[in-house]
RNA sequence: GGCCCUAUCGUCUAACGGUCAGGACGCCAGGUUUUCAUCCUGGUAAUCCGGGUUCGAUUCCCGGUGGGGUCACCA
């Protein structure tokens, strides 16, 4: 019986969640769903200038949209209060357990007091850089002896506690998706672990929370390989079992750089407020760096579950490309259903000034499932269906079908308003119409189409008809803009 | 620059060492439609290069090249 799989996510608080980090978060969940264990989120606020307020209920929120909620961690819109036994989870109020462990680990002599001074440090950087050389540490502490740093700590003075590396050591780990990786202990530098604030930096705090949070796999983005290595020395230094890692291949730019805060379009708030539904999204970001090797590429939360494997994960960085998304959005908006459609484009149609509110349901539902299998994103409803809000304006000869007359379609439309006098502007009624009168039917449809909507692209005129007859003034309306269509053609 | 990771269509990717190198998005063409979208048909397009190993390499090994990441008292 092997033990529990618990993992976790590891957000810092200095601004909105982007599609990688949801990406990483997505696949510890999805781990831990598959593997019947504990997703674990986590908050690593060691870096006090940095924390943007706000930031942590943002996160919060977002992974709630996604229902990627974790087994353990803070509260949802509640970062102070844990839920889980393992806590608290904000690295902030653990300052207390790091002490302890950093301590414990300059009495091991694993670790040292660090007096040196930011403009020393500044300085050998720049000689080491002069010299081509690369900048690491030159443990000039190391040498202190202990009265000489009993002294310096009783004076008070400014001090860090930094990781004693050993030299001419090879370390080495086995990454899950990547395999083995080792790297010379001589290219690690002597990484400070505690601050002079007294906070931890991250590689001292997530290896100690790893351990005594129990974490059986650290799933995070391939830009942590380079310091593993440090975390290895410090769960041998404290005598503890490392857990498993994987890394995930980079999400990257169209530019193919590492998606990064400052691009615009991958905070996953921006993406949701565009239109882009959790579930398409998801189902996406799943998809980049993962596949489980079949044929189709539609999979719920619970598909993916169930297909999820890391021995899966690909080792190189992909392409984080809108296009695609907007297919999978495009797919799973016309998988709504029409209730669900009219409450997630609600506020877009607000968004754009359409006075919802004053029209009746059955009209709205009406035109948006008019729209749906032409929608891309939510946001793109208000444009697409404001022909039905407000009088269309266009150019007239838009109303003239291919190379057809222009008398002809003035002469159709005048018959149709004719019959439109006495008879309901349906489908049946104007098939009719057109085969009794032995029309061509671009030359009817075309210009009545256009006359409705102004536009070169939309829905066919019967069901923008039948729309428009679920309201009151409906008739009217239809009425209205075919005389003002006939108006405008002899206009020109 | 050092170190590390990585390499199949434009993009996401599939392929026990033996396939006409497959699928999806995009794009193009055709069909359906008054138009658009949906839907259906078809098409376009890839194994980075050079050495090995092997009867046989996309696949294994080495080198090169390209790309990326990382080198903080940030995570």
């Amino acid at each position: 019986m092997s033990k529990e799989v618990r993992v976790r996510y590891a957000p810092s608080p200095t601004g909105f969640l982007h599609v990688g980090g949801l990406r990483t978060a997505l696949y510890n969940f999805l781990f831990a769903r598959k593997k019947q264990g504990k997703y674990i989120l986590r908050i690593e606020d060691t870096d006090q200038a940095r924390i943007v307020p706000g930031s942590l209920e943002n996160i919060l929120q977002t992974f709630n949209d996604f229902k990627l909620n974790a087994d353990e961690g803070p509260y949802w819109q509640d970062g102070t209060q844990s839920r889980g036994g393992f806590g608290p989870y904000s690295q902030s109020q653990r300052l207390d357990i790091y002490k302890k462990h950093a301590q414990e680990l300059i009495e091991k002599k694993a670790a040292y007091y660090c007096f040196c001074n930011p403009a020393r440090l500044e300085e050998l950087r720049k000689n080491q850089e002069a010299q081509k050389l690369p900048p690491k540490y030159d443990k000039q502490c190391l040498t202190l002896s202990g009265p000489e740093i009993e002294a310096k700590l009783r004076a008070g003075e400014s001090h860090v506690v930094r990781l004693n590396v050993p030299s001419d050591q090879t370390i080495r780990f086995t990454d899950v998706v990547h395999g083995e990786i080792k790297i010379s202990s001589n290219e690690v530098d002597d990484q400070v672990l505690l601050k002079s604030d007294g906070f931890p930096t991250y590689h001292l705090a997530s290896v100690v929370d790893d351990h005594l949070m129990q974490i059986t796999h650290v799933i995070r983005g391939d830009e942590w390989i380079p310091s593993t290595p440090k975390h290895i020395l410090l769960y041998s230094a404290f005598g503890w079992e490392s857990p498993q890692f994987a890394h995930l291949p980079l999400l990257l730019s169209k530019t193919r750089k590492k998606l990064s805060k400052r691009e615009g379009d991958v905070a996953v708030r921006d993406l949701l407020e565009q239109g882009y539904l959790p579930d398409a999204l998801l189902n996406f970001i799943a998809l980049l760096g993962w596949n489980p090797k079949t044929k189709d590429e539609i999979f719920s939360l619970l598909d993916l579950i169930e297909q999820f494997s890391l021995e899966k994960v690909n080792k190189a960085g992909a392409v984080f490309d809108l296009d695609k998304l907007d297919w999978f959005n495009s797919v799973y908006i016309r998988k709504m259903k029409p209730e669900e459609l009219f409450a997630k484009t609600l506020p877009y149609l607000v968004k754009a000034e359409i006075p919802v509110s004053m029209y009746p349901t059955e009209f709205v539902s009406e035109i948006l499932a008019l729209e749906k299998d032409r929608l891309r994103k939510l946001s793109e409803i208000g444009e697409r269906v404001m022909y039905f809000f407000k009088d269309p304006t266009y150019d007239a000869k838009l109303l003239i079908w291919k190379k057809s007359d222009k008398q002809i379609i003035i002469q159709n439309l005048e018959k149709l308003l004719e019959l439109l006098k006495t008879t309901k502007p349906t489908e049946d009624n104007i098939k009719k119409f057109i085969s009794d009168n032995e029309m061509k039917t671009g030359e009817v449809l075309w210009p009545l189409r256009v006359a409705l909507t102004g536009v070169e692209a939309s829905p066919g005129p019967f069901e923008i008809m039948k729309a428009f007859l679920v309201l009151p003034n409906g008739r009217e309306i239809i009425l209205k803009r075919i005389n003002s269509a006939v108006a405008n053609l002899y206009k020109i």
